[in-house]
RNA sequence: CGAGUCGGCCGGGUGAUCGCGGCACGCAAGUGUCGAGGAAAGUCCGGGCUCCACAGGGCAAGGCGGUGGGUAACGCCCACCCGGGGCAACCCGCGGGACAGUGCCACAGAGAACAGACCGCCAGGAGCAAUCCUGGUAAGGGUGAAACGGUGGUGUAAGAGACCACCAGCGCCAUGGGUGACCAUGGCGGCUCGGUAAACCCCGCCUGGAGCAAGACCAAGAGGGCCGCAAGGCCUGUGCGAACGAGCUGCUCGCUCGAUGUUCGCAGGUAGGUCGCACGAGGCUGUCGGCAACGGCAGUCCUAGAUGGAUGAUCACCAUCGACUUCGGUCGAUACAGAACCCGGCUUACAGGCCGGCUCGUCCC
RNA sequence: UGGGGUAUGGGGUAAUUGGCAGCCCAAAUGAUUCUGAUUCAUUUAGUCUAGGUUCGAGUCCUGGUACCCCAG
């Protein structure tokens, strides 16, 4: 799970992410990432209302927040990533989604993110 | 046993590992503990709480509508009354007023609201006759959702509450029962008056406005400043433009304030932190009062509090359901739905299961 | 959180005292043509949903569903 301190909270900073930063697509999610050295690595999740209801919306936000922990690590210091999901994650499980967000993280490493 | 009807309850369980949010302890590492619902939902009513307004008069606007009770309050709940449905248990009802006034009742039909006469029936007259004219009548026919009492008789040229008996309805009176809505019984009256107020309306009662992004505090602030590394966000001074009025939170009278002014808009938008914020019309148990809703008393318990917003992941065993089955099991699924200031209700959604009351029918003792 | 609105064939839209639900495009069939287009004729299909008031409801009332808009 992810600690307050590595959350995305302020609503310039998605929209700044989602502009300028690398985009990934996978079928259940997006993926945006851009590199800002002298903040903290943070992620953000963005589950809009066409994913479903509120209890689909709150599960898949948390599988999501619990599959970006174990990943912190391996980006390079100072990534922001915005992760959104997409309607098909409403009907995935667990492991679906972590083959998706794994491929795309694997993919953002191998392209390299913007700065 | 079958059919039905009403009400209440549960809403997968246990354990392990890794994580998240609050609180407590600790210098820290960490440890302990608590962590979604019956509807948390829709936001349809009612209240608490907070701020604003509150000299007064008048007119609007909205809501409610049998009676009695419960409640902080309600459009909610309980009991009863009346009307309708059902063999019954029981269910349904925006259930005041149509003699205050206005409006509407399409089509059909002679006639649709101070009744009226198409066919018909009867009498008189005209005519060779078919038929026509005048008058009486409203029993029968036909139309319609609805046609100005029903049945039987007396009566009559034919008929008719014209008269009589019974019945229905309306009004008045008396007696009895009930806190009351109302009910029962008896008598009298004229003989009989349509529906619609979820059409306008009339009557009675109720309603100041906004909402926790309410609101309070801390910090900072004068030509700038605050938060942030930055992107960016914010506070006010100030500037520009418009109006001449503004306020009394629907309108108006009236009153008050106001040109160094007031209001509105734009530059220029709802926050850096803390509180509000989790002990409350609170839950459970017992007992007493009450048909019940509910209330009194005693004991006992403390039970989420986030702010891009905490409940997740993996595994094991069991439970329920479904499919397949070599009857050993294997595989899959587990309803509706997620707190955001808090309560009382209403409405809507819901896999599956459990319990109880009552009614009807059949059989047996 | 507060407020407002809409829903009518597949699509777009009419319907006022409450009295036979229309119009355009689309679709289907047929005719015309050697074939197609055009044109003509015919047909299918609808009041968001559940109740209520009324003789009668798209219209009036209540609950619900879906969507849209406004303010903060």
């Amino acid at each position: 799970m992810l600690p307050a301190a590595h959350r995305l909270r302020v609503s310039g900073e998605f929209t700044l992410v989602q502009r300028r930063g690398t985009r990934i697509s996978r079928p259940t999610l997006v993926v945006s990432a851009l590199v800002r050295p002298e903040e903290p690595t943070r992620v953000g999740l963005t589950v809009g209302k066409s994913v479903g209801n509120s209890v689909v919306r709150h599960s898949v936000s948390r599988k999501l927040r619990h599959l970006a922990a174990p990943h912190l690590t391996e980006l390079p210091p100072g990534t922001q990533i915005v992760v959104r999901a997409l309607p098909a994650s409403s009907s995935a499980n667990s492991a679906q989604l972590d083959t998706d967000f794994s491929e795309a993280i694997a993919e953002l490493t191998r392209r390299g993110i913007k700065a």
